[in-house]
RNA sequence: GUGGGUGUCGUCAAGCGGCCAAAGACCCUGGGUUGUGGCUCCAGUAUUCGAGAGUUCGAAUCUCUCCACCCACC
């Protein structure tokens, strides 16, 4: 009665001096090597982005994206997305998905909800419906929804947040994936993966990490973390409670971020990574680049004719100059969001191949440090 | 040439004797953004009101002269 999960977690390679790994997630839609970072497609939709865009970036492509279970309740609704062949079919994506919860946005949209044991009511942002999300009810949609991953109904307690408080979330948080894992049946065609919380206490991070890897789930997540406290706090306790990981089964730094917060999860054992920022700022006229950012806003620009990134070989980086990118930006054309966001997914989605190259050939932190001298701080 | 009108930040403009070391919007300049509500949020930018001279305790606001532009009519 051996039941196999839908997605796995192979470790290839440790740095023989850091805790960086080298591995591969297979999942239903394909292997995705790691350390990986995930680009952010919140609505079905990388923003500003063609699948086939999303698909090509870097050198290896990208093979898998992030989408949202709370968006997608609400709207087109998770029963259409099903009806309509699942959400790969729906948005044309070949890859895997995974999605994230609905628990992200509890503490995001967070005036306008109330928690209790039994969920979460809250008021869509949309058109200020009352809704209750349950554990029951996010897996629910979850499986609607058909992605890879799913992640675990979980409360991400804000920074910073008296140790009682965090305390009573993490515990609640753990309940809560108790009924995740009950009510989540089809365990050969998505994986669940637990959500640590603890905030940046230390012992509460063990504790709420022992708590989840008792369930012995397929892949474990660090939540709770960059959401306003100090970096070297950050990288401090997730140092710490990392080890309390199993090393069989992948690790996922949510909502990460910063090349610079990248290197510092690789180093630590991170295998996955998401985030909104590079997508974001493209939208609002900021790139990343092998040396730092660039407000493609500023005056400076104006006649710059060279790329973005000198050392970038994204089709952005090939074709258009600055000053065009600058005009395009002032003009508010969607033309600015679709290049400055595909220069920036594969600015990083190019920095974590090479990542993965560094662990390969046992050289990541001289990488690490070639990269931030020529970076920089974030 | 005659009559009428208008002149306040790069632009459009509020103000019409004290609360104006001049509102607001746009533009412009800079910054923010980390499990995405939001092509968004924050901040800055006129010691000055076409120029000059008056009236007044006090003027961008009243008077006079000049200048510029606009509209009619010769």
């Amino acid at each position: 009665m051996s039941e196999k999960h839908a997605v796995t977690y192979e470790l290839l390679k440790t740095d023989s001096r850091t805790k960086a790994r080298r591995g591969v997630l297979h999942t239903p839609h394909g292997d995705i090597q790691t350390p990986v970072f995930m680009p952010v497609g919140t609505q079905a939709t990388v923003k500003a982005m063609k699948p086939e865009a999303v698909a090509g970036l870097g050198h290896e492509g990208a093979h898998i994206i992030l989408s949202n279970t709370y968006h997608l309740y609400l709207r087109p609704g998770h029963q259409l997305i099903k009806d309509m062949g699942g959400l790969h079919k729906f948005m044309n994506w070949h890859g895997a998905i995974l999605t994230d919860s609905g628990g992200f946005q509890v503490f995001s949209l967070g005036k306008m909800r109330k928690i209790s044991e039994e969920g979460v009511k809250f008021s869509s942002y949309i058109d200020g419906s009352k809704h209750f999300f349950t554990p029951e009810l996010s897996i629910e949609v979850q499986n609607a929804l058909g992605s890879d991953i799913i992640m675990a109904f979980d409360e991400c307690a804000p920074w910073p947040a008296d140790r009682r408080y965090v305390q009573d979330s993490l515990n609640l948080t753990t309940r809560w994936l108790k009924r995740c894992k009950a009510a989540h049946k089809d365990i050969e065609r998505q994986s669940l993966f637990g959500i640590m919380q603890g905030g940046t206490y230390k012992d509460l991070r063990r504790e709420s990490a022992r708590q989840i890897v008792d369930l012995d789930l397929p892949g474990y997540a660090i939540g709770g973390l960059s959401v306003g406290e100090p970096a070297e706090l950050m990288y401090e306790v997730l140092d710490d409670c990392v080890d309390e990981l199993p090393k069989d089964k992948a690790r996922y730094l949510m909502g990460v971020g910063t090349p610079d917060y990248l290197f510092e999860g690789v180093e630590r054992g991170i295998d996955m990574f998401d985030c909104v920022l590079p997508t974001r700022e493209a939208r609002h006229g900021r790139a990343m680049t092998s040396h730092g950012k660039v407000n493609i806003k500023n005056a400076r620009y104006e006649r710059d004719e060279s790329p973005l990134d000198p050392e970038c070989d994204c089709y952005v980086c090939r074709n258009y100059s600055k000053a065009y990118l600058r005009h395009l930006f002032k003009s508010e054309e969607i033309l600015s969001s679709m290049l400055l966001s595909e220069h920036n997914l594969h600015f990083l989605v190019k920095t974590m191949e090479d990542i993965r190259k560094s662990i390969e050939e046992d050289r990541f932190p001289e990488y690490k440090r070639i990269f931030y001298d020529k970076f920089g701080q974030f």
